[in-house]
DNA sequence: CCCAAATTGTAGCGTAGGCTACAATTTGGC
DNA sequence: GCCAAATTGTAGCCTACGCTACAATTTGGG
């Protein structure tokens, strides 16, 4: 029967694919970032940061916004009460930070290469969760070529 | 009771978070890609793409593969007789081509800009999946700039 | 040609992240 | 102050993507 060769052209091993389990450990943590930051964001603009609001700004169901809440909340993220406002902890707070720098550093990088506003934030939602310190690090750098680096705000 | 405004500075609508669900339909489509993109480069330099070799590259087990190509084949992008190699339909081959193309423009920009080749590799396999169609020709443009576009092939 | 090893397949389980439907609580306009 | 509307919470249900454990099939060396 016409079985493709199978150790035909196994001359040496082939390379794994570039970080094999990388993307998905990245997967796992984004929504976690995003929620960390537009809570802090929310807070910082509006006073609070409500379930509903945050539904609605990430285009998802109250009711998903809970159920990741609760995940947030047994990892030490956040805290909340019920009806009132969720609440970030030294922690979750210190993530927001964190995911706010690398989030406005891609959003930058792309706007540097001329791409325009509204396109930059929407790529950067994603690709901002998969960019290593050292391309991190080589955006900053280019921004300051340019001398286009915010500084920490 | 110390609730934290609610209709407070509520000017005008805060905007939606750069594009809700875009990174959500983004992740799920892009397993599909990277199994595909394997795929392809596994029968055209080994002649077969087999179980156990996309489970290694991928780092998952071949379990989690044999999952996903059953995904696959429902979505019409490949074929599988049991106990042989994986074979791409046509859609699959262009989804596949696609992917490469993609992949490469990314890895290639990043290393355009410094990044060393392992990192850029690494970073590309989550990035290419959240670069739009526009920020991809910015990619392209600044590679052509420097005369450093590899066409197609 | 035979049987151990490798490969492939499947059953069952877990978590993340979605959803609808419905219940409970709070808010605010009259 | 009351009650309808808004907000928040919860009970299932779904799919994607992982896994371990075990079964079935194929392969290849002796
Ligand atoms: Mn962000
Ligand atoms: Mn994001
Ligand atoms: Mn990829
Ligand atoms: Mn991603």
């Amino acid at each position: 029967m016409n079985r493709p060769p199978t150790k035909s052209v196994k001359a040496y091993p082939l390379p794994l694919k570039g970080n094999p389990g990388r993307t998905r450990e990245e997967h796992s943590q984004e929504t976690a970032l995003d929620y960390a930051e537009l809570i802090a964001e929310l807070i910082s603009t509006t006073g609070a940061a409500r379930v509903t609001e945050l539904a609605r700004r990430l285009g998802v169901t109250h009711v998903t916004v809970n159920r990741t809440i609760q995940r947030l909340q047994r990892g030490g993220l956040v805290r909340t009460r019920p009806y009132h406002s969720i609440l970030l902890t030294g922690a979750g707070w210190k993530l927001s930070e964190e995911s706010r720098r690398r989030h406005e550093i891609v959003v930058g990088f792309l706007k540097s290469i001329g791409i325009p506003d509204a396109v930059a934030r929407s790529d950067a939602e994603g690709m901002e969760h998969h960019v290593s310190k050292k391309t991190l690090a080589a955006f900053v750098k280019h921004l300051k070529r340019r001398g286009l680096h915010k500084p920490s705000r």
